[in-house]
DNA sequence: CGAACCATGTAAAACGTTTCAATTGTCATC
DNA sequence: GATGACAATTGAAACGTTTTACATGGTTCG
């Protein structure tokens, strides 16, 4: 049925080390022989299969990714979608699993592990302190997060860089005319949040404007919270001409809340967002907001994870940076 | 490194053939020795190799999913994850792959098989005539269909009844009064759309009203064109005081109308869409539309696909039915 | 002219399973 | 006491590769 290498060293009439090194060595073989050799693999269409392969050279060829729920932390059919693009064009392909019934988060990477499933893993939604990072990292598999860790030296990772998100998002309101920019953020201890949050502040001091605690408000991730925080900002004496939000639901209910005050957003009120969910281009007005490059991240994920296979590696990491997308939100 | 089954047998002294017996036929072997090699197993925590069993049994324990670069047609996410899921608690795990660059569609799939990369494939996004069913039937892989195709009859498929979903969704503006009731559909010829609204003269006729060719409406996918073609209807003599859209964006488009005319959405006019977007549930008022179950199907897709490969099988395939999801848009 | 080397090709082992046929030992039966 | 049946266990082959060590024959060089 299937076609193997001994169907194409007879049909060449050569050994299949013959045809095995003609596939992996080519320089060691004849010219002539190797044409040979090339000319029945393309008639007979001869693969090499993946079990037998991976059992002589102990690597699998493919990459573990424990599939999440859903998400709407980041667009993650974009991230699968580039990871294994990626990864095919490495000759490698993605595995996604998922921990069975019963069966525990870090038991579901022991099996894949232990059945030598994988070469390696890519995981998401890492937070700091995650028990699998330290779990892989003891047992040497090789992995690489997207998002940081507790022990950024110790693995590849990739992140988007949410400073620098709110820092050109803070300076294009700015640039639009701005001075009164508030912050609508989520309460601090949270590794992303602070982050963002402090992109704002950079932009701020890097502008020259006097930076205002009053202006900073803190609020859980949902909308109507977002909405009755900002309804108490436009309510002050002297209320801000623009309001970042560190995540587009916040953004969202601003536009709510400056609705509500009978304001229009865009002319009266700039609003930025961040993350770019399907809501915000459907907004109304459309939402400006920050956009984390999943394509790119997805993309980096698996260059990271192949050299971390080829061993050829120091551990190299990659902050990349995010897209702000100027809707009508933020312009007059 | 690796714990294989010769270090089982060895520290339970026992045969390989037993451990293997042990395993897969715990019946041939007595309780005796099975408790011992049992024990042994546990403590040192083995598991077969996944790939030395494939190359045996030339059999994978994996299935293939083309991954598609996004899509607004369904809850990817959602799909695949419960895909995931499901084939994890069968042994089963999910298998990404995309044409490499330069690898047509059909070269993808021709090498996954001739590796021996997969048991099997689960497709989505199946068009009527589609070019990776005609090739996998002829080649005998198993595979299962999100969505029906030219061959019904010949391959498991998983679709959901769209007639159905409309016709339910219809029914629902019957109940709560409405007896002008027009349909915003797509251009006739697509199998998708001709269903759906299939399932809206059914619903009509068997309410007893009198179906009117003129409270059909079609226009292309659009929410600008779905808002010309509601504002064309609602300037009428007598405007239906309901409409139908058998996909969200046709709705969002028509909610877009109906504010423009002076009439509130909800109150004066009621409206369903289909699909459930995520921008449908955003909208304001909230739209109600008819959500396709896609936790079911990924689930589905598998147990179909699972009773394939067991060949126990003729043919089976599913209809699943669709939610209609009550939200503020159609009551008053 | 013989030694050393080089280019080319190959036999065979190994990777970790499953499974088939064969072996061993027990026991009932005649 | 020999025979056969049966239960329990095992040796070895097979799955399809890669790789190591070796064989062969020719070429170069002192």
């Amino acid at each position: 049925m299937r076609v193997t290498i001994k169907d194409v060293s007879q049909a060449a009439g050569v050994s299949v080390a013959t045809v095995s090194n003609v596939l992996n060595s080519p320089d060691v073989v004849a010219p002539s022989t190797r044409d040979r050799v090339l000319a029945v693999v393309a008639e007979l269409g001869y693969r090499p299969s993946r079990a037998a392969q991976a059992l002589q050279q102990q690597r699998t060829y493919s990459i573990g990714y424990r599939m999440p729920s859903s998400t709407d932390e980041f667009a993650l059919d974009v991230f699968l979608h580039r990871m294994a693009a990626r990864a095919g064009d490495a000759g490698l392909d993605i595995v996604l699993f998922t921990p069975r019934t019963g069966q525990t988060e870090i038991e579901a990477y022991t099996e894949m592990i232990r059945r030598g499933a994988v070469d390696g893993f890519v995981l998401s939604g890492t937070e700091h302190g995650d028990e699998r990072v330290d779990y892989l990292l003891g047992l040497t598999v090789p992995f690489v997060t997207f998002g940081r860790t507790h022990v950024l030296d110790q693995h590849p990772w990739v992140d988007v860089d949410g400073e620098r998100g709110v820092h050109d998002a803070v300076e294009h309101l700015i640039e639009v005319g701005h001075r009164d920019i508030a912050l609508l953020a989520w309460p601090e201890g949270s590794l992303v949040g602070d982050e963002r949050a402090s992109g704002y502040a950079q932009a701020v001091a890097e502008a020259g404007l006097e930076p205002s605690p009053d202006l900073v408000v803190r609020t859980p991730n949902d909308v109507e919270e977002a909405r009755r925080a900002t309804a108490e900002l436009l309510d002050r004496p002297s209320p801000p001409t623009a309001i970042m939000a560190i995540q587009d639901l916040l953004a969202l209910g601003a536009m709510v809340a400056v609705r509500d005050a009978g304001l229009r957003v865009g002319h009266d009120i700039a609003i930025v967002g961040f993350d770019d969910i399907p809501r915000a281009s459907a907004a109304d007005p459309p939402l400006s907001t920050v956009r984390q490059p999943m394509d790119a991240v997805g993309e980096i994920v698996i260059e990271l994870l192949l050299e971390r296979l080829d061993e050829q590696s120091t551990v190299r990491s990659e902050l990349v940076s995010p897209e702000l997308v100027v809707r009508a939100s933020s312009t007059p």
